[in-house]
DNA sequence: TGCAGTGTTGCTTC
DNA sequence: CGAAGCAACACTGC
């Protein structure tokens, strides 16, 4: 048994992360049936005044205590038809409604899942437990993987929010140790047009993501640092904070550097290297340097690959650059680049 | 013991 | 309008 050191950092799903997460969906879920849903999301979330004028955002998420029963309601009995990402959102296709009444005809949802900073989707065989009352505490369910493996053993596997049962008796549940996630059920014609995904900038990975897309999207905010707007996902989908550490890295280019005064040959440089890095990244099934899983619990291996993110006071890695990564903060974020051969 | 750090998103405040 | 700050939450290390 391998026991995983825990990390005292935590990294979140970026592009490739949540492609890793749908492949995989697509790959074991595809024609399963949803026969039960459970959750422990505290639905007090909108209590907060801060979310009182959001009712946009909040009305169909399951943390809406008045959308649960509704949600459940709408998704109990049909079928996965598959799985898709968005930026960093997993989308996932059911099928229509089993019996069409005249307002529901035809009419298929998806579940729309961003993990933000440790959310984290899980298959496998499940069983939920009671736990004893114990030291007056309430009795409370945890949900537990059957097999002994990475899905009940390593720890970060083990903060179970919410469970789809399926019809081959196996669940799809999200590990979310801070509970940041947002789960909601979209109608499908209105799923661009929704408040989820219809600010989101273009996919870097599409064939059609060009230098003119890439120019035309950065440009749109001349006066920030380049590292800032990379991670923006109203100019492009999907970037978040390694992934943008290491593609200015490759691109030789400063992370506080202004936009405006990037020169083409350097948008080329970023544009070659975020499609490379982002690609490596998922071909590496994704960055697990802390809590990030694929859906068999298994880690990826991208944090192996890193050049500058948390590599702070270590060597540059490039040829023949004597450099050292240092660290710094834009725009509230930390930034890790090698003061020598990024410019 | 307690508080800063972790890093996404979107709302609030200035 | 843009930016900075904060909250949602849990856990770790100093």
């Amino acid at each position: 048994m391998v026991i995983f050191t825990k990390l005292k950092i935590t990294t979140l799903p970026e592009l490739p992360e949540v492609q890793t997460t749908v492949n995989g969906i697509n790959k074991k879920l595809k024609g399963l049936r949803i026969v039960d849903i459970w959750t422990d999301y505290p639905a007090r979330h909108y209590d907060n005044p801060q979310w009182q004028n959001s009712e946009k955002i909040s009305s169909r998420q399951i943390k809406n205590k008045h959308f649960f029963n509704y949600f459940k309601k709408n998704i109990v009995g049909k079928k996965i038809t598959g799985a898709e990402r968005r930026a960093k959102n997993v989308l996932i296709h059911l099928s229509a409604n089993k019996t069409p009444s005249k307002t529901t005809k035809g009419r298929c949802e998806t579940i729309l899942i961003h993990m933000k900073m440790t959310g984290h989707l899980l298959f496998g065989k499940y069983e939920k437990v009671n736990t004893k009352t114990k030291n007056l505490k309430p009795k409370t369910t945890k949900w537990v993987a059957q097999e002994p493996g990475p899905l009940r053993d390593d720890s970060f596997n083990q903060f179970i929010h919410l469970v789809f049962s399926l019809s081959n008796g196996k669940h799809l549940v999200l590990s979310d140790m801070r509970k940041f996630a947002k789960v909601l059920l979209i109608e499908n014609f209105g799923l661009n047009t929704s408040s989820e995904l219809s600010h989101l900038g273009p996919e870097p990975l599409t064939s059609n993501f060009s230098l003119k897309v890439l120019k035309e999207r950065l440009n749109k905010k001349p006066n920030w640092p380049i590292k800032s707007a990379l991670m923006d996902q109203t100019l492009i989908s999907g970037i978040g904070n390694i992934y943008s550490d290491e593609i200015l890295w490759a691109s030789n280019i400063h992370p506080l550097r202004k936009v405006e005064d990037l020169k083409t040959s350097q948008f080329i440089k970023i544009l070659v290297n975020t499609k490379l890095i982002l690609k490596k990244g998922i071909d590496f099934k994704g960055d697990s340097m802390s809590d990030y899983r694929n859906i068999d619990g298994r880690r990826g291996r991208f944090q192996n690959e890193h050049q500058a993110y948390r590599r702070t006071g270590k060597p540059c890695t490039k040829k023949r650059c004597p450099g050292t990564i240092k660290r710094t903060g834009v725009r509230g974020r930390n930034a890790h680049f090698c003061s020598t051969h990024q410019k």
